[in-house]
DNA sequence: CCCGTCGTTATTTTT
DNA sequence: TAACGACGGG
């Protein structure tokens, strides 16, 4: 028997309706699956049972992700259950589009030793395709352009009014096109765009592919951007009735994507554009207790786009979750602190026993913007918390790593501009920018940069640089062979990067004699960096790689798809931390306690976003407050520092929409916020529990008299307003006048 | 070529 | 405020 786990037992854990979606058959399938309802579950279930109960060839489902992360996940999850799902297509959107492009190459007009430009280097394309643009208006050109391949726009499209009213924008993406295809490479958009164009003019290729995959998997859908569907729209053959099974998971309230080219409409639409199409909506909550998740919906029911979905909590009811107004950020950043090193300690119960701590990997921080990190990690390293930020700088992104792959890259494919532009002089070598520009102008249409090395004419000292550069690329040439280039290549296991095998004694040659290793190994000694160890550390990962250019092209699709890539000291993921992390990068993921900091209106939501936008705003608060498993906290100041001045913060709009039944509020509510006076208002200051309001004071100067209001000052002192007998209201800091101020017990 | 200084500019970012 | 990029002097 091949099967890891027998089907009957895989379906029995499933509840009625993940069993409707996984043994669902005969029309397209929209699964709306509500967060934390197991839609991982389903789709890798589905896979095992189309494999095992129906005889789906297992290399005829094609499953696409977002991110590698999950594609990786649900690969595991579905051999797992049935081993013959590793043969099954599990891939991101943007690797399977590689991996079609590799297999087209000629028909979609590129080289089929490509390799994938990132946003930074399409920059660089831009203002060496137009030089007269400055670096900024290159920049947003490039946006520009990614946004309009991520519609399918080419330059001549009438449609690119929509992404840029300036009919100069059309020149700019066509002269950037030109150098582009000149390099032989494609940039992110092209690996969805150019799979839509090829299926789209090729009925061959169209049919072939139809033949081939006869199941077609989405996952995280409502993330999907136009592009995307219209490659779908192709892959499905739904005009030509293909009779290709289309399941796409998704839901619309998670959707947070709009601004980079996602398409809610996509996911809202789906059942019009495939007709005949099945719904099913997965309302189960397994991940939050009920008040968290009801929370959550009291906030997400004020949008109006949206299909509609109620989630109920499987779990029990839980804590009330607890908004806490605090008077600025400094006090944010310290009430998280020590609300985490209070529960990290061993505690006792009420019968004395001793209870473990919560770990600080319970615990997660979210806000909205990067820049926010900032205070919570002065503060964490003040008191010692250990903690961890996602997703600020990235792997990929580091200089270094970009030099060792911009080599790599090169020795892939020897019309990459780019690369060759930033390896031909570091470290240097004499060849200054104008001599680049006169290398390249003496290249022909479809020939190496290399013949355009030999043919200019350059100084003494250039030309003597050139001549280094070009052996060195002969020199890697002849260590890597050009075996036949099997697409799907096997992955062999191996320890040993030394192993000439493998690609990365390749690599690690290629960043030592190159000169990479000594220039970043001076540049750790004066900056104290550890760009050698990065260095060291994509080295490392290339073990898993043949030495063959295949096994470079393969390596290089992977790095250049996958920025989740851990840094360096990412190994010991058992680290017990807190994560610090952006609303954005926590899709997906889930903690058991979560605090949302910075809801104040103008930070979250910003306080440009009117209309969808404000919608999709409210979106990110929804996936934030569904993240938690046990325990909710949001934080809103009344004081930030911004762009150099302070700044007095309302709370967000969003506060106000959470029912006042599902939060439990501390500090001082401003007045601006509608429950503000309404007196269930609670602080955690001890001094504004001593001192609240209505409380009998007697001060040694003033006599008896009654605390009437209670505020906190824009310094964040707690100040007390006393009405005494004698007539008269004074106000005190209760901070300083504990002595002099008391308070009366009846 | 490297370093300092000045000025500019502040989202989110699966691939 | 702070961080980063551009530019100019040594």
């Amino acid at each position: 028997m091949v099967n890891t786990v027998e089907p009957d037992e895989y379906l029995s854990v499933l509840n009625p309706e993940q069993k409707a979606a996984v043994v669902h058959d005969g029309s397209s399938l929209l699964i709306l699956a509500g967060a934390g309802s197991g839609k991982t579950r389903v789709i890798t279930t589905k896979i095992a049972y189309l494999i095992s109960q129906k005889h789906v060839d297992p290399a005829s489902i094609l499953a696409v992700t977002f991110t590698k992360k999950a594609a990786k996940e649900m690969q595991e999850r579905a051999v797992a259950l049935d081993e013959r799902a590793a043969k099954a297509q599990i891939r991101t959107f943007h690797s399977f589009g590689a991996f079609f492009l590799r297999l087209y190459a000629n028909e979609a007009g590129i080289n089929g030793n490509f390799t994938v430009y990132d946003d930074d280097d399409m920059v660089t394309l831009v203002s060496k395709a137009v030089p007269s643009l400055t670096r900024q208006q290159a920049a947003q050109a490039a946006h520009k352009i990614s946004l309009a391949k991520d519609y399918c726009f080419t330059p001549d499209s009438g449609e690119l009014g929509t992404i840029e009213s300036d009919s100069a924008f059309a020149d700019i993406y066509d002269a950037y096109e030109k150098r582009l295809r000149a390099t032989g490479n494609v940039d992110f958009g092209d690996l969805i765009m150019l799979p839509y164009l090829v299926l789209k003019n090729n009925e061959q290729i169209r049919a072939r592919l139809h033949y081939r995959y006869r199941v077609i998997m989405v996952d995280e859908y409502q993330d999907s951007n136009v592009a995307q569907f219209l490659l779908l729209q192709q892959l499905a053959g739904v005009e030509e009735n293909a009779g290709v099974y289309v399941c796409v998971v998704g839901d619309d309230d998670q959707s947070i994507y709009k601004f980079r080219g996602a398409e809610v409409q996509n996911i809202l639409n789906f059942q019009k554009q495939f007709p005949g199409t099945s719904l099913i909506r997965l309302e189960k909550n397994y991940r939050s207790t009920s008040e968290i998740l009801s929370c959550a919906d009291s906030v997400v029911k004020n949008n109006d786009d949206r299909l509609g979905k109620t989630l109920v909590a499987v779990r029990g009811k839980g804590k009330q979750p607890t908004l806490v107004f605090l008077p600025t950020q400094d006090d944010e950043t310290q009430f998280c602190a020590e609300l985490i090193q209070q529960a990290h300690k061993t505690q006792k119960d009420k019968d004395g026993n001793k209870v473990p701590g919560v770990p600080y990997s319970d615990w997660a921080i979210l806000y909205r913007t990067n820049a926010q990190s900032l205070g919570f990690e002065t503060e964490f390293l003040h008191k010692k918390i250990p903690y961890t930020v996602v997703g600020s700088l990235k792997f990929y992104e580091r200089e270094e790593i970009k030099d060792a792959l911009a080599w790599l890259a090169f020795c892939a494919n020897q019309r990459d501009e780019i690369a060759f532009r930033r390896i031909i002089n570091k470290p240097t070598r004499g060849i200054g920018d104008t001599s680049q520009d006169k290398i390249i102008a003496q290249v022909k249409e479809g020939d190496s940069i290399l013949s355009g090395c030999k043919a200019v004419k350059l100084s003494k000292k250039a030309a003597d640089g050139v001549k280094q550069f070009c052996e060195l690329v002969e020199e890697f040439e002849e260590m890597i062979p050009n075996v036949e280039a099997t697409v799907e290549a096997e992955q062999p296991v191996a320890k040993k990067t030394a192993d000439p095998g493998k690609l990365s004694y390749f690599v690690e040659k290629v960043v030592e004699r190159a000169g990479l290793v000594e220039y970043h190994k001076s540049q750790d000694e004066i900056a104290g960096t550890q760009k050698t160890a990065n260095i060291q550390e994509l080295v490392n990962s290339a073990v898993l790689y043949p030495c063959t250019k295949a096994g470079l092209l393969d390596f290089l699709d992977h790095i250049e798809l996958d920025r989740t890539m851990e840094n360096a000291e990412g190994e010991d993921g058992e680290k017990d931390s807190v994560t610090l992390i952006t609303l954005h990068n926590t899709k997906g993921l889930e903690f058991s306690r979560v605090i949302i900091t910075g809801l104040e209106s103008g930070i979250f939501p910003r306080d440009d976003k009117t209309g969808e936008e404000l919608e999709e705003e409210r979106r990110l608060f929804y996936v934030g407050i569904t993240r938690a498993r046990d325990e909710l906290y949001l934080t809103s100041c009344g004081l930030r520092r911004l762009y150099g001045s302070t700044k007095y913060m309302s709370p967000s709009p969003f506060l106000n929409e959470i029912g006042k039944q599902n939060i439990r509020i501390l500090g001082q509510a401003p007045s601006s916020f509608s429950y503000a006076g309404g007196g269930q208002t609670k602080d955690d200051n001890p001094l504004a529990q001593k001192y609240c309001k209505g409380a009998s004071v007697y001060h040694d100067e003033y006599g008896h008299g009654q605390i009437v209001h209670t505020e906190y000052s824009n310094d964040g002192e707690y100040v007390v307003s006393v009405s005494f007998e004698t007539g008269g209201v004074k106000r005190f800091l209760p901070k300083y006048q504990q002595k002099s101020l008391l308070i009366e017990n009846n």
